[in-house]
RNA sequence: GCCGCCUUAGCUCAGUUGGUAGAGCACCGCACUUGUAAUGCGAAGGUCGUUGGUUCGAUUCCGACAGGCGGCUCCA
């Protein structure tokens, strides 16, 4: 009985019945079946040794299917684990997924691989391929499964066989003198990977638990030519160009000193670029209705206790006791506000009240999770909390939205990924109140028409939080802002507001930021713009090039115009070449260079050069200088 | 916190059978007066992260600690 199956173009193939996928591809053309990896039944990917079902609906998938670059990385994780066996029969493989920009492989070894292993492991993942095996698939019994990886003694494996549910198929794929356990699919032949590489070497806890041994786990990349490769290899050549921590040093912007680990000292150049953010941010509140409020930095640890921050936020807090009273340092500002919010009766007629704090916050993080200033110790939200009446949530809400996509137009993060945090394990309030706030959160994104998905148990302990996810130059994924929604807190302290009709309620309370910190937004600015902050942002706007000492007394006239219009000038008199001004100043991105001769002396003019338009040619000081103001007003990115 | 690696001049880095160190750039001085990405010469600059140990002798070998880097866990 032949089957018959049909193709993406919607025609109908008849294919004597067992037939695989690879028999569809040779029927096809021999050319199709070269370039096959695997088959797509109904969506469902498949071997491409697999037999189709008679009426399915079949594709044959190549590098130009998305999903390619998937299997193709599966298959190169498993090959590394076979060319890791084969050098070190000892080690016992874990788990080898598919990840962003690549795979890994976990491995149970000691010692852990070294970086000259990785260069004899990738050696011998060539040969293997060399050798051109043909990978095949087998399902197994439970029981069989066990027992195989079992006396292979690959216990990580029975483990996870152990784990999975009594009703999915347990499948093993082998190829040539390697047996592993997965689900696939995989490509039908070793020799089909072709450009593949491993990259570093680093510890991961088996199944991600800090409670279980440590696995050593191997990263790489692969794709389906050696050009892609290579232009990703570049691509991470280039991000490395961009570590806001080098650029920071080069740029003179901050610095970090073992006195204060994990704690950055802003520079003059960094701390022009720091307050900018925060005089962006002030002006959007003024026009928002927010309210700046300063609160201290130390305070009694009964007011932690009241916040429950005491109780569930502990181990990431600073303690001091000063005349036999305990204080914390704070690391958030809600129950400042709550305070403040405290010490007055409020009216329904009142609300919403939006305190907003530039407070510096400290936290203590354990040390290995520090990193240049997206992770620090000390740190400055662009902070706010709302007070609203219930009803008014879905307005704050929905104007939030409106002010955080304003934000993040100004610095080019044109695409936003949008998640809702659910509740956490330890956490604070009833389930009741937990399901009243994500609905909350949920329902006012629905409102807005807001595409979001879920994540699961990323709460914070007082409440659920919607996370802002933005994507920067390089495609990277970086999360900065937030808005919570928390019935907790207010209760707890206590807050009340009268109502129309004379009866007291209790507020909501929203936390919200919008660049999350902004030691952490700086550090993603700087490698979202390599360094070459926009004109309004820019520590230097422009710098006077003088070519010869005759030309001094111009060249300061500009400064000082300049200047008197609160623009951020340099003069570099030093006494170098114009090509040597030219190279310093475009190393410190300056955006503009005004380089001043005898000629633009002669005839009031300066000759204008970009950082990345490069000569501009003359122009009259009076017209360069109302651009570059009106760059700098309008924000132009 | 855990695993691995790293720490030499302001910066970027050299430095092997263990004998107290070198380059480029920057800084300082002198000359040059310069037209869109590095002018030349000279001088100066280091208890080799800290601290124990081994050794006649440690930047080098071993340990502890600190800081950093790559990850894991956690997270703004």
């Amino acid at each position: 009985m032949p089957i018959a199956v049909r193709l993406p173009d919607d025609s109908v193939r008849e294919l004597p019945d067992g037939a695989t996928g690879a028999d569809l591809a040779l029927a096809i053309g021999p050319r199709l079946l070269d370039a096959s990896l695997a088959v797509r039944v109904d969506d469902h990917l498949l071997d491409l040794n697999s037999s189709l079902p008679n009426g399915a609906r079949v594709a044959l998938v190549t590098s130009k299917d998305p999903d390619s670059l998937e299997i193709i990385r599966h298959s190169a994780a498993h090959l590394l684990a076979q060319a890791v066996k084969r050098l070190f029969p000892n080690a016992k493989v874990g788990i080898g997924p598919v990840i962003e920009d690549g795979f890994y492989y976990d491995f149970q070894i000691e010692p852990f691989f070294t970086p000259e292993d990785l260069v004899s492991i990738e050696a011998e993942m060539r040969k293997v391929c060399e050798e051109a095996h043909s990978v095949s698939r087998e399902v197994l019994g439970r029981d069989e499964a066990l027992a195989r990886f079992q006396a292979m003694g690959e216990l990580l494996k029975v483990e996870l066989i152990s784990d999975i549910p009594a009703d999915q198929q347990i499948s093993g794929y082998r190829q040539g003198d390697f047996y592993d356990l997965c689900r696939g699919p995989h490509i039908p032949n070793t020799s089909k990977l072709k450009a593949f590489k491993l990259l570093h070497v680093a510890a991961a806890y088996w199944r991600g638990d800090e409670k279980n041994v440590q696995l050593c786990r191997v990263y790489g990349t692969a794709f389906h030519t050696q050009k892609e490769l290579e232009e990703h290899l570049k691509r991470l050549e280039e991000a490395k160009a961009r570590d806001h921590r080098k650029l920071g040093k080069e740029l003179g912007l901050f610095s970090f000193h073992v006195e204060a680990p994990a704690s950055p000292f802003f520079h003059p150049k960094g701390t022009v670029v720091y307050n900018q953010l925060v005089d962006f941010m002030r002006e959007h509140y003024r026009r928002e209705g927010y309210d700046e409020v300063i609160t201290p930095q130390a305070l009694d640890v009964s007011m932690w206790k009241t916040s429950g921050h005491y109780e569930k936020y502990q181990e990431n807090m600073y303690f001091t006791e000063v005349e036999e009273r305990e204080y914390a340092l704070k690391p958030m500002n809600c129950p400042t506000h709550c305070l403040i919010y405290g010490a007055g009766k409020h009216s329904y007629r009142d609300l919403p009240i939006r305190y907003a704090d530039f407070g510096r916050l400290h936290r203590y993080e354990r040390s290995g999770v520090t990193q240049g200033l997206t992770r620090v110790r000390t740190f400055c939200q662009d902070d706010a909390h709302i007070y609203c009446a219930p009803e008014q949530m879905k307005a704050e809400m929905a104007s939030f939205f409106g002010f955080i996509k304003a934000v993040y137009d100004t610095f080019g993060f044109e695409e936003m990924r949008v998640a809702l945090a659910t509740r956490p394990e330890k956490r604070l309030g009833s389930d009741e109140i937990w399901d009243l706030a994500e609905n909350a959160l949920a329902q006012g994104m629905r409102d807005a028409g807001i595409e979001f998905h879920v994540s699961p148990g990323d709460g914070a302990f007082y409440g659920p939080k919607i996370e802002f996810q933005v994507l920067d130059a390089l495609r990277r994924p970086w999360q900065l802002g937030t808005l919570q929604v928390d019935y907790s807190m207010p209760e707890r302290f206590g807050l009340r507001y009268t109502r129309a009709d004379n009866t007291e309620g209790t507020p909501v309370m929203l936390h919200r930021a919008i660049l999350g910190s902004l030691e952490r937004f700086m550090g993603i600015l700087i490698e979202h713009c390599a360094g070459a902050f926009p004109v309004w942002l820019a520590p230097v706007q422009l710098i006077v090039l003088p070519i010869t000492d005759r030309v001094q007394d111009y060249a300061a006239t500009i400064r000082d115009r300049a200047h008197a219009l609160g623009l951020r000038v340099e003069l570099d008199l030093r006494n170098e070449k114009v090509n040597a001004k030219i190279r310093d100043a475009q190393l410190q991105k300056i955006p503009y260079m005004l380089v001043v001769g005898d000629r633009e002396a002669a005839e009031g003019t300066v000759s204008v050069r970009h950082r990345q338009k490069g000569d501009l040619g003359a122009q009259s000081l009076d017209a360069f200088l109302a651009q570059i103001q009106q760059e700098v007003q309008t924000r132009a990115r």
